[in-house]
DNA sequence: CTGAAAGCGCTTACAG
DNA sequence: CTGAAAGCGCTTACAG
């Protein structure tokens, strides 16, 4: 059987009670006593039952992070950097991913709550409000990561889609393009809107409207891209009449990429391109890829750290909207209209 | 405050025993009593404490996983496939990453322990003897995944390595090649080493010695790959002295293909290249990348349906070791030597 | 078929 | 500075 602070009391001749003060170092408790309970800890091998204290303080310290999907390389940066902050304050993490999906991401939830988590991180969450209130009533923390929730006041860390996409229309103005292509992700997605939305006023505050920038809608995964841009071009017969393209995000760039490739359009000679998400293959791409950086190692810390500091202050907090800036990252694939780099 | 088995038996004076009893589908209740507690549970909200529970019962119905990283994309199969047997079996996943280090690894176990999970998978692990003896005295199972551990009797599920690698050999060897490159992983891995042992046991079976396989020995990451293969080119000033390459991964694959790419050296045209594992990215170099894959969902489901079974039936459960058999991925990369396609 | 009682291993007032 | 007692919310024998 395991080593109790009972194994640990009988051998010292002491209470359970002061052995229990003793390992958690409160303060009434003498030298000596405290230095040979920790002794006899050590040589027992004795480890705390959590179950047993959480059962009493009704404190976990575990953290429920609720992940889309593992396989996403810009999910496992914001899982590190909020498994960064979690594990210095002494928090463990419990995770599991909702599939972008309302059953399982319910499911989920509803394990962490029943397993007593002191906490939860959405990143991000697939927006159901139910589910929130949930939560909410079980009065359990919660900070949503990445995803906008309009009209809802609740604790956020986000990134400035909106500026970042127009920092990429001005720069792609600024090389000379005037005529843009916006290929999507699910309608879904609030950032998806917003890059779209973004780059429009970059381009406005040029004096461009939206008519120069065409739109299809992709469902944000390669192949999708690949697909709508390969009938996209049919229907445009032969010749692009953009000059430069912004896809929602990395992936949609790679399927945009196999698509120019088919009909030896070159980049950027022929068209530029613009990613987002600077994820880990956008540079190994031919040509490297010019996207935004969200750093989302950084959201990741910043949202746990949010959520410890509600935890650990639980009054006068008011909801708070924290939203990072991205970076614009130029590579490659990116050049004046007509193949001049930039 | 949480409803509690209490607030529903009062509410139908019952016995919290029997509530629990009719929350659990136990035998030995009424049609009409079960219905009752169901329902009030239901319009209650109840939710069952599983601190309590596994307190009582010594049983958390939470299984650790132990991780090297969450950026390797290979690891994200793995988790995905040990999840979905957990998740079917009513277990939750505690997740934790090791970052290729001991220390945080024995914290990380550690702290599973003192969590109280029922078992530990181990994807893959640092191979830390003194830790493995830990989780034993607990008495807690695990199951080791992916890398072999030399002389310890214990449940594990891995690839077969060495059968890949011959077959890697075989093809090239089939399609002309005579003089190979090995461009190895990090020393203490298993897998680096047995990738190479098979390659030069399936050329033996061609009667070719491993003195036509050079090695360069490199960390395993794209950086490293590119660094150490540049260097190798200089010291062979100017002409390859071989014509295809085998690649420990696809990362270090990614990094011989920068390095080529600036020499001007075609793939397949100039030198045939194989990778490992079949990573996300591997199809989307241009060419696409001959290589291996070792089915991790599958390994991930394998390994987690092994913890299972000795968590479930835990008498009469010998040690086991599961290998499964990776699959040869033929794409673009390779073709016989002078550039004729395979 | 249902109930009264004990106990899992901790922590929290309260005494001394 | 230390100890005796109660209790967190369950589950497990044991009675009836």
């Amino acid at each position: 059987m395991a080593v109790t602070q009972k194994d640990i009391a009988d051998k010292l001749n002491l209470s359970i009670n002061t052995v229990s003060r003793a390992l958690r170092g409160l303060p009434d408790i003498s030298r000596e006593t405290r230095a040979s309970v920790l002794q006899v800890a050590k040589e027992l091998g004795y480890r705390k039952n959590l179950a047993a204290s959480r059962l009493r303080t009704n404190r976990s310290h575990v953290l429920g992070v609720a992940i889309t999907d593992y396989g996403n390389p810009v999910m496992s940066e914001l899982i590190r950097g909020a498994e960064s902050v979690a594990k210095r304050a002494g928090f463990t993490l419990m995770l599991g991913s909702t599939n972008e999906n309302k059953e399982d991401e319910k499911a989920l939830i509803e394990s962490m709550l029943a397993q007593g988590v002191d906490g939860i991180l959405l990143l991000p969450s697939m927006l159901n409000e139910g589910l929130l209130n949930t939560i909410e009533q079980e009065g359990v923390p919660y900070v949503l990561a990445v995803r906008k929730y309009e009209g809802r006041v609740c604790n956020m860390v986000r990134s400035d889609d909106l500026g970042a996409s127009a920092e990429v229309a001005q720069y792609l103005y600024g090389l000379g393009h005037r005529e843009f292509l916006y290929v999507s992700g699910l309608e879904y997605l609030s950032s998806s809107r917003e890059r779209y939305e973004g780059f429009c006023r970059g381009l406005a505050q040029n004096g461009l409207s939206p008519a120069h920038v065409r739109t299809i809608a992709c469902d944000g995964s390669r192949a999708d891209a690949y697909r709508v841009m390969r009938q996209w071009m049919e229907e445009q017969g032969g010749t692009l009449p953009v000059t430069a393209i912004f896809a929602f995000s990395d992936y949609v760039a790679c399927g945009i990429y196999a698509a120019l490739r088919e009909k030896g359009i070159r980049v950027p000679e022929d068209v530029s391109i613009v990613g987002y998400d600077n994820n880990e293959f956008s540079h190994i791409l031919v040509p490297a890829l010019t996207t935004v950086d969200n750093h989302f190692y950084d959201i990741g810390r910043r949202a746990m750290g949010r959520l410890l500091a509600v935890l650990l202050r639980p009054e006068g907090k008011e909801p708070k909207e924290y939203v990072n800036q991205p970076e614009l990252v130029l590579r490659d694939s990116t050049a004046a209209p007509g193949g001049m780099q930039a």
